[in-house]
DNA sequence: TTGACATATTCCGATCTCGGAATATATTGT
DNA sequence: ACAATATATTCCGAGATCGGAATATGTCAA
């Protein structure tokens, strides 16, 4: 097995930084291709594939409009990836109380072998 | 060019499902590598290779003990995904209230229309 | 229908990936 | 010094990446 796929999830979709550029563009509003292309000065092509890989993980949703298509964002599709920090940083804290918790009760120890002495 | 480093930047480190998963282990608490890989079931060298990357974006620190080499996780280096993410959460919700105020807006010229009419 | 415009798709090549196996490097205990 | 233990590194191959160029598809307008 080799790499997973740019659009096998939110977190490999949104590892690109040109990806990262659009999904914010498109989070202010509805965006044509070329538009997007315009003003990030990408080319097309290049929009085009990105845009199909958002959309692969519905983090855009797209809409005919003629001959364009516009795409917007829909960010709740970035949950997971709020959600995984969210837990890592509990994670985190919890440890770091548990870490304090310890010490105060060796605090308390040596408190009650000195009688009560702080130095 | 072709595709970036896993490790050139937080977002590529933690595409990957097994650094997600020892990072949330780590999180917990500082744990030496084998005792990561047999929690996990992953075999030593790989979670050490995953271990590198996460280390390269400054995910986890390390440090000695004997022959050992205890892991400790810094999700202070997330905060750039978090931060990312908001900011997207935040483009997206001012777009949700201009279109609400344009409705409004509309509503109102409508009302002047009619004379205060609802139907 | 034909042409102009907007977007999508395909093909290419250099490069990186990840897992697996083998091996190298450290450190400890005897 | 030597064996045992813990970890890191290297080499490999199948597969996926991204940008670029070329091309295909689709839609409107005259």
């Amino acid at each position: 097995m080799a790499r997973a796929t740019a659009a096998s999830d939110v977190y490999n979709a949104i590892a690109e930084p040109r990806r990262r550029e659009i999904f914010e563009l498109v989070c202010v509003g509805e965006r044509a291709v070329g538009d997007v292309a315009d003003t990030l000065g990408m080319d097309q092509p290049s929009v085009s594939k990105h845009l199909k890989v958002l959309r692969e993980v519905e983090l855009v949703k797209v809409r005919r409009d003629g001959r364009r298509r516009l795409y917007s964002a829909d960010p709740s599709a970035l949950e997971p990836v709020e959600a995984w920090v969210a837990k890592c940083e509990r994670l985190w804290t919890r440890h770091l109380d548990a870490i304090e918790e310890r010490a105060e009760r060796m605090a308390r120890q040596r408190a009650d072998r000195t009688g009560g002495r702080t130095t």
